[in-house]
DNA sequence: GTTGAAATTAGTACGAA
DNA sequence: TTCGTACTAATTTCAAC
């Protein structure tokens, strides 16, 4: 019950339903929003946050719920106060044609919160929380290392969490700003070489940087270049 | 009320009470252990699916919820449905001292669901969810790129999310097996030089591995080599 | 820390607009 | 569809043990 929908056959839900199968209105975005902070509020209080009935609330409620819309209510802990005061991670390049053994291996790590399979130069991030700096260093030695599918790995420390949103609306944009840019002011900057792959084995995203003061010349987009068999693995996906 | 905690002063919660300021016990636990995949379920209930009284129950979930030790309940939603198909990380590269500018921009960005300060080549971690690929593009140029302190940015898409946990606990990894690597069973592989960063420009997670099938002999950690100007960036922290 | 009873609130099922 | 109301069931609170 931990893993996502795939968008595909298997996994939760009828297998037979697949595409939309509720246009969410702004009632229901409404209803969203108000769930987002309060998870456990009545459906009465919701309805009147909301300004519609009870009965229209519970229906909506159980729709959203019925639909998939809503996929669960859970609680948002302090890890810290819950003893896994660490927060790392790794990301992987997976061996291609491994990938489900790589899924169900990661199953069976309970130290792993979240896992999502990326573009660029690594296949998948995984965040991992544990009690100590050690605990990581077994993971990825001991666990990751074992599995078959992983090729290599890369890990990186979480010093701080700035911001955490349960998860974020269409609504959030607000009714004024579209979520498209609107058409005038396009991009600044030099040659929209937007899908400029960078060469394999070259690194970090320091290099043409202009190094102008105030002026961010590289905030264009930088897809990572595609790892080796990359294009094997996208298949598979 | 969606930035977390700094364990420095600022933020929410009263700024006196400082350290743990409850010891979790098993039962407390088995309390999030159940909230974590059932949020909306009554004190009634939890207190029978966890083995205690229903009074026990009630003091013990307002203890972790005053504690801090529970932040909030909210929903899991099915972004898709929700209208943000799109889900994008983007590293970014701070220029040091303006941290405090980026944490405000960053809390005006409603397509932003999480944002992690990272060790390693890059500063931070942003998850964004939006509508399309375009709006990746418009977030990362005309937005990000906007912000003073944002030095550099590397964009990487996401797939798939393979595995969500809402959150995890220590007790997850059961009570048989300790979460510190038992003392026997020494790291295999070659020189456990973990220390060795990686020196700045040369890149990717492959290299030194021996080919040799089975055996994954880079699942050492691998630190990713500190940004230019990092030293005094982590002060900043 | 537990049990039991009262008060409140939640959830359901209807008919009407 | 949505609303309003009445009915039933459950939860929360408070008390004593």
């Amino acid at each position: 019950m931990t893993e996502m929908s795939r968008n595909s056959t298997q996994e939760g839900g009828q297998p037979g339903r697949i595409g939309i199968g509720l246009e969410l209105d702004a009632t229901h975005l409404k209803i969203l929003e108000v769930l987002r902070e309060n998870g456990r509020i009545s459906v009465a209080a919701l309805a009147e946050r909301v300004g519609i009935s009870r009965a229209n609330a519970y229906t909506r409620f159980e729709a959203l719920r019925a639909d998939g819309a809503i996929k669960r209510f859970t609680a948002e802990i302090d890890h810290v106060r819950a003893g896994l005061g660490i927060t790392a991670l790794i990301f992987v390049t997976v061996r291609q044609q491994m990938w489900r053994q790589f899924r169900t291996q990661l199953a069976q790590m309970p130290e792993v919160e979240y896992c999502a399979i990326t573009t660029g130069q690594h296949d998948a991030m995984i965040q991992v929380r544990v009690t100590d700096v050690a605990a990581v260093h077994a993971m990825v030695t001991d666990r990751l290392a074992n599995i078959p599918a992983v090729k290599a790995t890369e890990t990186v420390f979480i010093l701080d969490e700035v911001l955490r949103r349960p998860y974020v609306l269409p609504s959030d944009r607000g009714p004024g700003r579209s979520s498209r840019r609107p058409p005038a002011d396009p991009p600044a900057g030099p040659a929209r070489s937007t899908g400029a792959a960078r060469s394999a084995g070259s690194a970090g995203p320091t290099g043409s940087a202009g190094s102008a003061g105030g002026e961010v010349p590289l905030g264009m987009m930088r897809f990572v270049g595609v790892a080796e068999g990359r294009a094997q693995l996208q298949q598979d996906v």
